[in-house]
Parts: structure tokens; sequence; C-alpha cells
DNA sequence: GTCTATACACAGATAGAC
DNA sequence: GTCTATCTGTGTATAGAC
């Protein structure tokens, strides 16, 4: 599958507000119209993303915020409650896009050296189509508040969760070699993520998502399929 | 080589104080006793790396610092002219540390896969012996002014080059695979990253840095050893 | 719903006594 | 060399007009 195609079938999805989570939050906001609402919040959390990827969350400050957003201070604190809100509100809407979409593409394989590219794959795609959210995302939650730091650690712990399975029920299948299965889908949760924390490093040398997601899966791929099982051949560079 | 032998060897090192870039600084603190120097600003820096690491470089007050420090307000500020410096400081110090002994313990090996097995087990060892540091020049360098920001990407692509010209020379001995050099160098990277990023879900699993550098080097030889070069035989598991 | 003006707290930094 | 006391700027958040 192409990026392409993925990015059509993603874009309206990405301005969901219906998570639960969210739900949660929604009573806090004063303005009552439903359509304000969600364009002006997704004004105020592609500016927040756009300043803390810059400088940092912490030392955005709401003076940034409102040049950037184009709406006052007044106005801004009609839609949260303080920066804390802010940051909880952005992260259970992005979270809840994320998983959902995941999840789906995943379920669609039937086979499972089949989902296991496609994991690989979709959530390189994932990151791509919302790389400033993913960025933020990792660089910011350490340093924040326990509960919304215990969220950010159950999300890694997830995914990770997602390729151990699927390289454990390989391994039963006899398609993929015993390996310690924890420690290769920690690392590639590593692969992943480096390809949306350092971005400008891979768009300077003109790697496409496409061409990640393939080297990635060689790399895999040779170290966890069993012999003459080579699966469908899978370039390794581009 | 153990991680117990080279920690003994590296941790007198570490409190180096002899760098250029540092020596600029050294003109711009008020104390004058050499031995008071390096003594309160090792202080210091573990006390900045500390709190930093909590809660952020950004979120860290002078008043924090002189908490943890048990230094007062008046005398950080005969140490340093402000956050930015004592930043500057820091980084430069430990950067040239790291830098020093990584070359030296690459040019000790003779032959090319030593080299490269070397070169990211000592990157992991290092960066197990210095993970606060690591850690913090990972989170927080992104977010500084222009220079210092310079010279942390440099730093990543530096320690890239080294890999990407240790798997070049080994194809053209013939020890390793024709891949995309730089590719594989910034993916080992990443992996190598994660080992300080995420130290607190390899502490939990019990996965020592001998074992994490055995699977890191077995993933890599597996992509990138030529056949029947299976050199050494690394364990992939522990 | 959005604005301007302002309160109030807290940060970084320094002066000058000891 | 280290301390306490204090200045000044800047940040978050709100009140109340439009």
């Amino acid at each position: 599958m192409k990026y392409s195609s993925f990015k059509k079938r993603i874009t309206d999805c990405a301005k969901d507000f219906c998570d639960e989570d969210f739900l949660e939050n929604r009573k806090n906001i004063r303005i009552k119209k439903e359509s304000t609402v969600a364009k002006n919040l997704g004004i105020i959390f592609d500016a927040t993303l756009k300043i803390s990827n810059n400088k940092g969350f912490q030392a955005m400050t709401m003076r940034d915020l409102s040049a950037e957003a184009g709406l006052s201070m007044g106005a801004l604190y009609s839609y949260f409650s303080g920066k804390e809100d802010l940051l909880k509100m952005l992260q259970s809407q992005r979270r809840s896009v994320t998983k959902k979409i995941l999840e789906e593409y995943i379920a669609r394989e039937a086979d499972i050296a089949d989902k296991l590219r496609t994991a690989i794959r979709i959530h390189l795609y994932l990151s791509e189509a919302m790389q400033p959210w993913f960025y933020f995302s990792y660089m910011e939650t350490k340093n924040i508040s326990g509960p919304e730091q215990a969220k950010a650690i159950e999300s890694e712990l997830y995914t990770e969760r997602i390729f151990a399975k699927l390289l454990s029920d390989g391994e039963k299948s006899g398609i993929f070699l015993r390996r310690n299965h924890q420690l290769t889908a920690s690392i590639i949760k590593a692969m992943l993520q480096d390809w949306y924390l350092k971005r400008w490093k891979y768009a300077k040398r003109n790697i496409s998502v496409e061409s990640y997601a393939n080297y990635l899966i060689s790399i895999i791929e040779n170290f966890c399929l069993s012999a003459g099982k080579t699966g469908k051949p899978q370039k390794s560079e581009e």
C-alpha cells in the first residue's frame, strides 16, 4: 500500500472529536456551538504543536499561542481551563485516532507475516501523516503530571505488545524463528520512532516513508523469518 | 568486554574539565581555586541533570537548582553567568569526554567487524555510564538556541558517520553485504538511543547492557554480514 | 464569542554584607 | 566564596466591555 492513498483515507478521521476521554473535557468548554469548537480547537491544537515543537511546550507562552492561533488570550481560555487542560485534550484526541486506525488496518490482514508488515507500515504512515503530534507526544509527555505520563507509557507498551504478540504467534506457526520477542518488539518501536523524531534527517536525504518502511521490514524479516520462508520479497533499499 | 570493567576505567575521565570549549567558559567563572570549581561544578551538573530529567530544563528554576545543589542562588551565579551558560558548559564538557572515549576504543581494534561490534558496544556502555546526560542531551538540545542546536545535530551525524564508514569499508573487504549504509547507520543510532531513552523499560525487564549489546549486534550482523562470514558467534538472547 | 486591560505570582539575575 | 535581600521582567489567568 502506498502512502498517498493512506493519507487520503486518513485526513478526515484525524479531526474527529468523538473520543470519550475528550468528551469528558468537553463540558469545561464555555462555547456552545459544536462547529465553532471543532474549528477553533483544530486551530489551537495545530498552533500548539507548531510552537511546542520549536521551543518546547513548557516554553510556549499563552501569548505565543494567542498570536499563532489568531485568537485573544481571553478567547483561548474559553476553550480550556489552563495549559494543562489543553495538553490533556490534545493528547486524548490524537491518541484515540491513532489507536483506531492502527487496529483497523492490522485486522484487515489474514496472514501473520502480512499483519506484521502492515503494523510496521501503517505505524510509519500514521506518524508521517501526524508527524507534529507524534514528535510532540514523545518529547513532551515525559515531563508532565502523573496520570498523563502514565497514559503515555501505557501507549508505548500497547503498540509494543502488538508486535510482540505477532512475533510470538508467528513462532508458533513456524514462520518466525524463536527469539526474544519482547526485545525485538521494543527495537521495532525504536526504529519506528526514529522516523518521526529525526524527520529533518530523512527529509534531507530524500528517503521516502515507503522506502523506510521497506528497509525496516527487511531488517526484521532477515532477523526473524525462518529460513526458506522469505515471504514476499521486500526491497531492501531504494 | 564486560561493562563493569569499562565502568571502572571511565569514572575518572568523566570528571575531566580540560576540554577546550570548556576552558573558553572558564574565564567567566569568578571562583579562583581550581579544586573548588571542579567540585562544585560537578555537584551543579549532577543537580541540573537530576531536576531537568524530571521536569525539563526549561521548567527547572534557579531556586530548584539552588536547593538540590545545596548552594545559594548567589553562589550559583559565581559559577556561570546564566542558565544558558550553564547548559553550554555542561554540554561541551560531556560531549568531549564521550567523543574521546569512543574513538579510543574503536582505534584499538584491527578487524573491521570487530570495530563495528566495539563501536556499538562502547556507545551503549558510555550511555549506560552517563545515562542522565545522554537522556538530557537528547531531550533538551532540540529546543535550545542556534549554535548549541547545531552542535547537537553535528554530534548525531558524527557517530552516524562512524558506523556508515565501517559498513562501507566492510563492504569493500567483502565481509559486509552491499546495503544502504547511511540508512543502516542511522537505524543503528536509533537502536542505541533507545537504550538510554527507555531505561525504565529495560531496567524493569532486567535486560543488562551486555545482553542488549549482543542483541543489537546480532540483528545488524544478520542483516549485513556476507553469507558464510558469520564472524565470532554472538548470542542473540540472554 | 471575542476582545482589551489588568491582577498577581514567580522567574532570572544582582548588590552588597559577611 | 557564600549568603540574604531585593529588583525587574514576564508568565498565567481573569474581569468585564463590546
